[in-house]
DNA sequence: CAGTTCACG
DNA sequence: ACGTACGTGAACTGT
């Protein structure tokens, strides 16, 4: 028998919208903040449509263009909210990929996409086909009959109720004719149908099993009792217009037929190239399992040709030339990786060498080594540490891809090296995930065919990007940021993670002994007040002993119930003893878990941590810090601040610590150009009282208006609103409104500034710091308005942070190569944003006292001067 | 894997 | 009417 599936495209569409972009989620983006959350949901839906349907298929839609139904009555569907602008936004993408799925869709002015399914359904009903339709409108079910089933989506794909004759009967009691008569007499609320008033479900279905049809209803209405009755008698006309208005078109006008509705063959290089434009990586992936012949294709093995490279001869007799190369590792962490191969390509001829062949080579060493070529990476750092670990310098690296990529777009650091290849045009390469797999099953396939093509096609782009990416530096102004920035900044980072910090893992046994005694004082404590048993690390049942069991006020809710955050324990301290013991039960856990727990399984058998700095990640072009992280290390109380003495020189040295003085509010003075704070700022005055004595027209400045002035200044650099700013000073909305006009008063080109940049980035689409590092600001072209304050905020706050950022980096870069080219012993260690940590051997302190403040602050031109304090310790915790 | 909380500049 | 400051990483719970 043939078959044939109707889809209405409309109500899936929404479905896929609203099952995805609830209140509260996130909405699925690309990087570039094109909304793609329903084409992803979508695509799933369509797919396991596909499934089980059949060599027939049509999508319909609607066209927006009003039907029959407005021309009779005006309010129909009136009150239907417009559709959101990132559901109307991807509508174009939907019909794209249908076209690349084979599937015929049709629209038609003046119908909607029931009529057309309508249509199709009695047609081929007729012409003897067995018809599935697929919704979620519960109007289609007037099409069921013995050979039209329909199929209504609740949740996804995952729960479909699919009625016949029987099942509808079932559901509804009576026989599927009916279901017409049973829609006019309910209405629908969403298309503004209005029924007969009074009557819902129940109602509608008691009459229907009584009399049969509306008309008979409507025959027999003198018989039914009390208000139902006069209800029905007086809404006769509303009853069979609404009829009218319910029932579905089966003879509309089409001007194809049904073998017109075939489905044709998948355009699968269309299809896959976009998903990949989408980055909708798990449907590339799953479609590619699906398909391992078109796997096979459209990517890996097609064109591309490398050879394996599998001996000391073979290999020694092409290191005479540049190079691009690429390491594979098994793991993000290279200080515990294993090498999985090398990737080597010269642009021409691509190379796979196995680990082996590589580690014992002496040749490959000696040209790593050597400054005789030129080198090119994918991730220069991290390769850079591994091969200090076996002893092998790596030098003469002229490009790196990843961080080229970074400062051309620098959302992209999250992301993997397939994605940064798709951002340039190049699809044909898997992901890792799909080569290697993911989680707890990666591994190196056992068939080296299935891994060899992928890592030396990596060597392969890494050099057919570079010229490509290169000029676009180059025209950007940004090459130096490259060459003199980034580049001797993975040098730098290179040597800092290598050389590590220790770990005093005595200190750290007896706080931990310590920390681990006082919580568990404290739980049975908390347990004892409760009168209950529960997890107290457990925000959801934390929230039901305070709210529930213990009945204190309840504050803020959460998507997923109390909130039990440090703002509403503060406001229930005086209900309830137990609250303090839970606020110093949350900073001991904390504290112990990730402080002393956490570092503990960071530590190497070297007795010291390895962090990795993340140069390619932050939106803004600061450095992040992993594994363990150490820039967000306590300081801010003196329990936490503890942690700090763990970190300890080695023998016969000492930390020095330097750090910017107000780095962000100096660039601020220096890029606004804003005289009374360059002013002070030459005048080495303390800035949060100048701004009060200026804000509050005062001579002397009492603590509460320095602390205000000193609230200001910070926010006004992240684009400060007065409802946070009241928040955090604790005044009024209005009087918070009030301090930032005359702020912006005594700071007048501050507000120049913020005038000027946020238009800037209208205009061009981004921001950039002083040295031309760019963040794009998609943001502001949203129509929501949340993000496009978000995006105004962040317009003002890149640029400035930074360029701080840029700052210290010139700074690191200076102090590394001092403290190299005049054999220094002392290392840098560490970096937080604004700060610099240095182990200093003992001869030379004296020296660093000077020498590392001095590079500091003359690391980069501002036009303001840059300050640092510093000071000296035997571990971190004494560099106050 | 998402949500919540909390550590830092 | 909306939601309420920028940039991060890690631990834990619970689905």
């Amino acid at each position: 028998m043939k078959k044939i599936t109707l889809v209405d495209g409309n109500s899936i569409l929404f479905r896929a919208y609203n099952a995805t972009a609830y209140p509260g989620a996130k909405v699925l983006q690309t990087s570039t903040g094109i909304y793609t959350n329903a084409v992803f949901a979508f695509s799933g839906m369509i797919d396991k449509i596909i499934e089980i349907s059949n060599s027939h298929m049509l999508i319909a839609f609607d066209t927006g263009e009003p039907t029959h139904r407005h021309k009779s009555y005006d309010d129909y569907k009136a009150g239907r909210k417009e559709m959101p602008e990132e559901l109307g936004s991807q509508i174009p993408l939907i019909h794209e990929l249908i076209k690349y799925l084979g599937i015929k869709e049709y629209s038609m002015a003046g119908y909607e996409a029931d009529d057309i399914i309508g249509t199709l359904a009695k047609m081929a009903e007729k012409a003897g086909y067995k018809v599935d339709v697929f919704s979620s409108d519960y109007d289609l079910l007037q099409l069921v009959t013995e050979h039209i089933t329909v199929h209504m989506l609740k949740k996804g794909m995952r729960v479909v109720e699919t009625y016949t004759p029987e099942t509808l009967k079932e559901t509804y009691g009576f026989s599927h004719e009916l279901f017409i008569d049973f829609k006019a007499l309910v209405g629908d609320k969403s298309d503004n149908i209005p029924g007969v008033p009074g009557v819902g479900e129940v109602t509608a279905k008691k009459l229907i099993a009584e009399y049969g049809t509306l008309e008979n209803i409507l025959n027999n209405a003198e018989h039914i009792k009390g208000k139902l009755g006069e209800n029905i008698r007086t809404n006769k006309e509303q009853a069979v217009f609404s009829k009218e208005l319910s029932t579905i078109l089966t003879d509309m006008p089409l001007p194809f037929d049904l073998e017109d509705t075939k489905v044709g063959e998948v355009d699968e290089e269309s299809l896959i190239n976009f998903y990949k434009r989408l980055e909708l990586k798990q449907l590339v992936i799953s479609y590619n399992k699906k398909n391992p012949e078109v796997a096979a294709t459209t990517a890996e093995t097609s064109e591309f040709q490398y050879k394996a490279i599998d001996s000391e001869n073979a290999l020694k007799s092409l290191l005479n030339q540049d190079l691009a190369i690429y390491f594979e590792f098994s793991d993000f962490n290279y200080h515990k990786a294993e090498l999985w191969g090398v990737g080597l390509s010269n642009g021409k001829i691509n190379y796979f060498v196995d680990s082996e062949t590589f580690l014992n080579s002496a040749s490959f060493k000696a040209y790593l080594e050597s400054s005789k070529y030129k080198k090119y990476t994918y991730h220069y750092k991290g390769t850079k540490v591994f091969l200090k670990k076996l002893g092998t310098e790596f030098n003469h690296v002229t490009y790196d891809l990843l961080l080229a990529a970074y400062l051309i777009q620098s959302s992209i650091g999250k992301q993997d090296f397939t994605f940064i290849a798709q951002q340039f045009q190049i699809t044909d390469i898997q992901y890792d995930e799909e080569v290697y797999g993911k989680g707890a099953k990666k591994a190196l396939p056992l068939i080296p065919s299935d891994y060899e093509g992928h890592i030396a096609k990596k060597a392969y782009i890494i050099h057919k990007l570079m010229q490509q990416t290169l000029d676009v530096l180059t025209e950007r102004n940004q090459l130096s940021l490259l060459n003199d920035v980034e580049l001797p900044l993975s040098d730098v980072l290179a040597d800092m993670e290598y050389q590590g910090l220790t770990v005093d893992l005595k200190e750290l046994e007896n706080q931990t002994k310590d920390m681990s005694l006082r919580i568990d004082k404290l739980r049975t404590e908390i347990l004892l007040l409760a009168g209950v048993d529960f997890n107290v690390d457990s925000p959801k049942q934390l929230g039901d002993v305070l709210f529930d069991t213990l009945g204190l006020p309840n504050g803020k809710k959460t998507k997923t119930g109390y909130s039990t955050g440090i703002e509403v324990l503060n406001n229930l301290i005086d209900h309830h003893p137990i609250i303090n013991l839970i606020i110093e039960y949350r900073q001991l856990t904390k504290l112990y878990s990730t402080y002393l727990i956490g570092i503990k399984e960071s530590v190497f058998e070297d007795n010291r941590v390895h962090t990795i700095y993340n140069q390619a990640l932050t939106l803004t072009g600061r450095l992040s810090s992993l594994e363990p992280n150490l820039q967000n290390i306590p300081i801010r109380t003196e329990e936490g601040r503890q942690i700090r003495k763990l970190f300890i020189p080695e023998p016969d040295s000492y930390f020095v610590g330097a750090d910017y003085s107000q780095i962000e509010l100096r660039v601020l003075a220096a890029m606004a150009d804003v005289k009374n704070l360059k002013q002070a700022f030459e005048e080495d005055q303390d800035i949060h009282t100048v701004t009060a004595q200026k804000v509050f027209h005062v001579d002397t400045v009492d603590s509460e208006q320095r602390r205000r002035a000193k609230a200001v200044n910070f926010g006004i650099i992240y684009g400060i609103g007065p409802w946070s700013l009241s928040e955090d000073i604790g005044v009024t909305v209005k009087e918070a409104e009030n301090f930032i006009s005359r702020y912006l008063e005594v700071y007048p080109e501050i507000k120049d500034y913020m005038t000027n940049i946020v238009e800037f980035a209208k205009t061009h689409g981004y921001v950039e710091t002083l040295l031309n590092r760019r963040r794009y600001i998609p943001e502001l072209s949203s129509k929501v308005f949340n993000l496009r304050e978000f995006g105004k905020r962040t317009s003002l706050n890149a640029p400035i942070q930074g360029t701080a950022a840029d700052i210290i980096k010139l700074a690191m870069i200076d102090l590394h190569n001092y403290l190299k080219d005049n054999k220094k012993k002392s290392k840098l260690i560490l970096q937080v944003h604004d700060e610099l940590i240095v182990e200093v051997v003992k001869e030379e302190l004296d020296e660093m006292k000077e020498v590392i403040p001095n590079i500091m602050e003359k690391a980069f031109n501002l036009g303001v001067r840059l300050k640092t304090s510093c000071d000296v310790g035997n571990n971190w915790y004494e560099l106050k």
